[in-house]
DNA sequence: AAGCGCAATGATAGCGCTAACATCAGCTGG
DNA sequence: CCAGCTGATGTTAGCGCTATCATTGCGCTT
């Protein structure tokens, strides 16, 4: 059975590697013809098997090794135009929230082998336009967009792209295609809820300067403003300090000594982030303040740490993993229904607020 | 001065779009045609527009806008065979270090305008090794990689892909090209001198068991043994216990259980990480003990609640974002010279040790 | 035995871009 | 007055893959 390669007068020794613009890497034409078979016939081995005999896919399989192969993704998603990658463009990763999220998108794309190409938009709208402009020419299957409020430009060229686009972290009435998120208006009404029912009245806010900490503002202050309409004797009080960007510790001190200056005898503290928040129980505290039963802080993300400040901080629970976790699932239905028309959907995954020693549940 | 497009009989109305593979998108061609120039030249426009006369480019921009063209770089990659992409492989970017260094990438790549592949490889090296033969298939400019422990599968192909490669966030004497980070060895035996010359010598380990904390409990391990072949008589012990990935508070807790059940006599606990530190704080509060007189607490990686904890925690600082800034620059430097040689150099970025309130500098 | 369906494989023609070379006008200098 | 250069633009031929259609061989029906 020796193989007789005699009066094959293809291959002249050197794989046709004489070509300046080839890339020197193993091809699928190698693969094919180590395994004795056509090009499509590995293409298929590889990205459809089952069109395959047995026989064949194990030849091919075998080639594959040999030849140490490692496929040209982007010659096959120029020819197949699915790329097998999603855009993923939250404002920062350097903030668990987002990166909880990241984090479980692209363990819950792998498992079909999807991709994430990571944009950073900052919190600029014009930022935002720029990266989408950038992402979008790498033609991913689909874009994991952090917000909902985009410019003209961002939501034309989202539109134009004619793939699945998922927003998230936000709520809104008006979304693009898909949306998972919650709304921070609604967050911000439930710590009003929350702290009026807790007694509070004098009330001190320590926002980021960023568009969702001022939505939480605003449901805040409107469902106070509703309980003070109700009883104009109630001595509800509201102040806010906002912050510079990123959230820090150290503008959560700044805000809460800013805020104690203006309101010295403010009993709570509302807090854009638990870093704030846990800035603001520091300059407390390094001013002798006792905590709740002197001044309450609340917070908002329940990051790692919040169940473990002491006293542990009363904060609203976000589960970004299970956002993330949704936001991929969504898309890989998608995907393998091949459908890319917006579905128009909206899906809130809500948020739980955690009362632990930061707050007193009542102050009689 | 009205044109006449009379005698043109190669455009039939609609713009060849009658092809069934073709994408239905804005293509160069159709800038071309619309700015009346050669797709070659709109090319050049975008790409070397130095290359291009004032007047045309100017065409061209006007031209890109009014169609609405976002460039198809998947195309454009692989005519070129440069990607503009960079891959990205971190354990896991839900923890504040990985997330800084990629953050600090990203954004220094963004100047000129090279996008981030993130690839996820948790902790285990099987996992790298599929990770990182997807992340080739994408043919990246360079490849990103944290720590320098990989399998020969994986130093395999990422030799034979001729990028650049820079291993990030540990030492080694023997890197594949580009290496930048620091040595958790040394982290170690610095912790352990520092706590040595503040008058510990019952120690504890809480540990997370991943390859760098057995880097760092390492070379503690070694120092102690050092101190004590000195004097014998020292009464110096290490107790360890390693904690599930990935670290978590309540890890911490379990592990600051666990040895002081083993050594009731224990002075300080050595941590793998703040958010284990913290756990072991927690466990050691709640039941009454004093830290730091009773029991002292040194964390890792300095992660931005750490300055904030009560009381703050003494831990070792890494600079995440100065790797990120460096390997970033270094990438770039590379890019614009054009040379994929390897480098074979080291760059040691160093930590230093952060002494707060948890540890006291001098007991007696 | 002819006809059909089906599974497996092959041949061909692009995907949308850019490298490499070709062309062409305008200009210089001997 | 034309070879020789320079700068701007055009033409051609792929990059390495996959969609699509064509081909082949085999078993089954009637």
């Amino acid at each position: 059975m020796g193989r007789s390669s005699d009066s094959r007068s293809e291959r002249p020794g050197h794989h046709g590697r004489d070509n300046p613009r080839a890339t020197g890497a193993v091809r699928l034409s190698d693969v094919a013809a180590a395994a004795g078979v056509a090009a499509m016939t590995v293409s298929r081995a590889l990205n459809q098997p089952e069109l395959v005999s047995e026989r064949t896919r194990e030849r091919v399989q075998r080639a594959v090794i040999e030849t140490g192969y490692v496929p040209n993704r982007v010659a096959g998603a120029l020819a197949s135009s699915r790329s097998k990658m999603v855009a993923v463009l939250v404002p920062t990763v350097a903030h668990s929230l987002f990166a909880d999220v990241v984090q479980s998108i692209i363990d819950t794309l792998a498992l079909e082998d999807y991709q994430v190409l990571l944009g950073l938009t900052g919190y600029q709208m014009q930022e935002e336009a720029a990266v989408v402009d950038t992402v979008l020419s790498r033609r991913p299957d689909a874009v994991v967009v952090a917000g909902t409020r985009h410019s003209e430009t961002t939501r034309a060229r989202l539109n134009a792209a004619r793939i699945p686009v998922v927003e998230i972290w936000d709520m809104s009435d008006d979304p693009l295609d898909m949306l998972i998120g919650f709304s921070h208006h609604a967050v911000g009404a439930a710590v009003a809820d929350y702290l009026l029912d807790c007694g509070y009245r004098r009330f001190g806010q320590a926002m980021a300067d960023d568009p969702r900490s001022h939505q939480r503002a605003d449901g805040f202050n409107e469902r106070i403003q509703n309980a003070q309409e109700g009883r104009p004797d109630a001595g509800i009080q509201v102040t806010t300090c906002w912050a510079d960007l990123p959230a820090s510790l150290a503008g959560g001190r700044a805000a809460a000594a800013s805020l104690l200056a203006e309101m010295p005898d403010c009993e709570a503290i509302v807090c854009g982030s638990d870093t704030l928040a846990m800035g603001v129980m520091v300059e407390a505290q390094s001013r002798g303040m006792t905590i709740p039963e002197t001044l309450a802080v609340m917070g908002f993300g329940d990051m790692s740490f919040a169940a473990a400040t002491w006293p542990a901080l009363s904060t609203v629970r976000i589960d970004g993993a299970e956002i993330g976790r949704l936001t991929a699932e969504h898309l890989l239905k998608r995907f393998n229904a091949g459908n890319p028309e917006p579905v128009n959907e909206v899906l809130d995954v809500g948020f739980e607020i955690m009362a632990r020693q930061t707050t007193l549940a009542s102050r009689s």
